[in-house]
DNA sequence: AAACCGGTTTCATTATTTGAAACTTGGTTT
DNA sequence: AAACCAAGTTTCAAATAATGAAACCGGTTT
């Protein structure tokens, strides 16, 4: 029998051995994870391939300009490729695009801080933000990731997924204590969903910093699959759980104009891109 | 001998068969290209792979979050990990994060446009943007690419490219005409160049949207290494080239102040990055 | 019910990846 | 200046993974 390490679950938890693709591709996000550019040895050191199949793939990499050498400093870091790409990725998400006017109208409405946000893997990924009063804070914002199990978007959306992708994904939370709030295991963690699954919505009471709290409304289709999720952030100085409840009728209101959007985009060829324009 | 098939030149310049990971690659641009979901059979219409390699090839990308799938619509469209990791590559690059005062100073100051772009392959990536009025306008302008052969920035970046880079990166542009005053020949682009060394800066005359003009300077390294290119534009309407050229100076002192940060950033731990704050 | 279509799996063949070891390069020490 | 060292690069036979023609499946259409 050959390969059975295919994906078993939903498509989500990253496998760890697709083929050389996937080597190639773990190699990439440790260059990513280091935040700053790398040597190849420093590289090496943390890697576990040995010097020549490391060497290749980065050399592999760099020619594809997923990876960016410095030759002055001798480093590397990720590449302008992936830029080129994720604005690719957030033009098609269905889900950016489609919510970018509601975002800015529940920002205005609220007038608190309103994150949008997905799940990558089992981490939550910010797609787009609006701060309190200012305009927009800029791409550097939307890419972070943040833990799944101690934010209230993380919450309402483990809360919705299927039973099997919902153990993997909860397999694979840290559970590190961020406040005396922080749910620190699996068990308290599916009592909480359960609790979610409940209401249609959660909060997030101080579990990730100290201070600041949310209520998150998770993005479902009609057929129940998560699309992402809406939270509205404030602290315990401004508001308390019980101030941001009253934002529960707006968020629900608006989750459901995105998903009727979403799923209503029938893609026949709705802009044709043209040479991009300066 | 085996492979001899390596990029001869300078690094820029993507090469079209590094194993299967450039493959991998080639189809996760592909998918980037339609610019919407798209159904396998779609992209297997496009495609030079066989079948079941390309299957495999999107089964694997979508495996690790390259590609995200639909199971709805059963489309594909390129994955949240590229988000994420192009957060990465905007936040480490060293130019963009540098830059980012500067353009904002810049911008303020000349009250028109302003572009921050690097060359990816043979084309010019915008990295950054100041709208003449408005604050930001938000990542989906980061990404975005454009010709090298008939913008400012992109003119300007060729110009003090090494030798061996630029022959193979003007051989790889397209000569469209967009407009009467695009240059429409390497040879006619060769002069140009040319002429920029001479004074150092360049402009776009309407060579890529008729009205609209801009004056650019490149960013170099003390050793003479491209690292981009800034740019404002404006219009025929409100100003014209001499106007523009008095922008010059200050385009210049921005350039030096970006060079000299991003040499001097020599970078030992200048963050720690912690668990991503909501 | 037969043909069709998009998508998926099989499996022997083929090509690529792999990594221990050897080598090169540039800088440092004896 | 010879010996040394560390970082990066290349070699090459063995091990592995990619390949794609063909067959298969579950719906839908004729």
């Amino acid at each position: 029998m050959p390969k059975l390490a295919r994906d078993e679950g939903g498509q989500m938890g990253r496998v760890t051995g697709d083929g050389t693709v996937g080597k190639a591709l773990e190699v990439l996000d440790q260059v990513a994870a280091f935040g700053r550019p790398v040597r190849f040895g420093e590289l090496l050191s943390q890697s576990d391939f040995p010097k020549p199949t490391l060497y290749r793939f980065v050399q592999t990499l760099t020619n594809q300009g997923m990876l960016a050498y410095d030759p002055e400093r001798q480093t590397y870091s990720p590449g302008l490729r992936l830029v080129r790409l994720a604005h690719a990725a957030w033009d098609q998400s269905t889900l950016a695009p489609v919510a970018r006017p509601h975002i800015d109208a529940l920002s205005n409405a609220v007038g608190e801080t309103v994150h949008l946000a997905q799940l990558d893997a089992a981490q939550v990924l910010y797609i787009d933000k609006r701060n309190a009063g200012k305009p927009v804070e800029m791409y550097s914002q939307a890419g972070k990731v943040g833990p799944a199990y101690c934010t209230g978007v993380g919450k309402v959306m483990m809360a919705f997924l299927d039973d099997a992708t919902a153990k993997t994904v909860i397999e694979q939370q840290s559970f590190h204590v961020f406040t005396e709030h922080t749910l620190d295991s699996a068990d308290a963690l599916r009592a909480e969903l359960s609790d979610i699954r409940q209401n249609g919505y959660g909060f997030d009471r101080e579990e990730h910093e100290p201070g600041i709290i949310c209520v998150a409304m998770p993005i479902l289709t009609d057929t129940g699959r998560v699309l992402g999720a809406l939270s509205v952030t404030s602290t315990t100085s401004r508001t308390n759980l019980a101030g941001l409840e009253a934002y529960v009728p707006i968020l629900r209101e608006t989750a459901a104009k995105i998903t009727r959007e979403a799923q209503n985009w029938s893609f026949p060829d709705y802009h044709t891109k043209e040479a991009t324009r300066i």
